[in-house]
DNA sequence: TTGCAAACTGAACGAATGGTCGGTTAGTAA
DNA sequence: TTACTAACCGACCATTCGTTCAGTTTGCAA
């Protein structure tokens, strides 16, 4: 169910579907709906929290708190792209949230925790040497992520491409970028 | 007005916009705005015609069409930070689109077509030995423009930062990260 | 077969939506 | 002053929105 209303949110915008339209993809009637969630927000929640949980439990994991900085940024840049082809439609709609209600607000408040933390690890990675000090670390990092985020916006699993394929081009053609030579 | 509308709907998502949000913003009831437009689709319309016509204007600029492909692509990359910079708000929805109304769909189409434009000067710069083979062309440039659109999400103009400062250093991180060594 | 809970329906709710329309105001040229 | 027009207002319209609710169906354990 979350994952067909998911689906749809993203097809055709959060604010763009009605309930009508999740219960016309859901076949069934609109009040059906509201015997499994409290409502269309709940169901945006749930969508969002999956995803950001995902996201954080990366930066909890050993490869992301241990060793120099630009092994940690690599290992973070290669878990998000993880994350983000494993829960790729979650992942696709938190990118797209503006904060119209609490629930999106909370959700790009998280978001904005997780950029605080990969920032960090750029800058530990200047102080390191590993990565080329000429260029600011925080447009550095938005450059980086940035190009992660996009991805959502056309990489489909499903037509070959793995995720770690992904992320081995995108390392070398990043890190490549702004790595010290 | 079309300046006031546009920031509006990037605020709060163009279908999370309503025309008494609009209204309010402008100073205005909501019929006055009935008077200088046809309606909320032509507010959109007249925005996604702007970016579109400036992004297409770039390639049809000598420096998009003589050259080296390789040349041509960082002209073509560097012009799109430019028109960025300059109609932020405009290419800012632009790139939101979704594709619920007519409207959208054909703006949908016409950035399909720049996409296939960039395509197109990749898989030349691969042929023409400048760019690494041994990376999937259209990966590339997805990777490419993917990280110049993500700019919208944070670039702001004022802040200082000019779009020939940003497109030097996106060119540098990019090209190194794509070009043959 | 009964009993019961989960799943679901159809009709309706008040609020908000995009848009219309008859009339009023403000500015300006003759 | 008059005449005209662009700009604007307030009330209103039909429709759609998210949500509620009393009642019905379905599936299954006892």
């Amino acid at each position: 169910m979350l994952r067909v209303a998911v689906a749809v949110f993203n097809e055709r915008g959060y604010d763009g579907t009605s309930m009508e339209d999740l219960a016309r993809a859901l076949g069934v009637t609109k009040s059906a709906i509201y015997h499994h969630v409290a409502g269309k927000e709940d169901l945006l929640r749930q969508s969002l929290d999956r995803a950001l949980d995902a996201l954080f439990a990366v930066t909890e994991e050993p490869g992301a708190t241990t060793g120099p900085a630009i092994d940690r940024l690599e290992y973070v840049l290669r878990g998000s792209v993880r994350v983000l082809a494993d829960e790729l439609p979650h992942v696709t709609l938190l990118l797209r949230v503006r904060g119209n209600t609490g629930v999106e607000r909370q959700a790009l408040e998280r978001r904005r925790a997780f950029d605080r933390f990969v920032g960090e690890l750029v800058r530990e990675g200047v102080g390191e040497g590993d990565i080329r000090p000429d260029i600011d670390p925080v447009l550095a990092s938005r450059l980086l992520f940035g190009t992660v985020n996009s991805l959502v916006e056309w990489y489909r699993p499903e037509r070959g491409l793995t995720a770690d394929q992904l992320a081995d081009t995108l390392a070398a053609v990043a890190f490549t970028g702004i790595r010290t030579r």
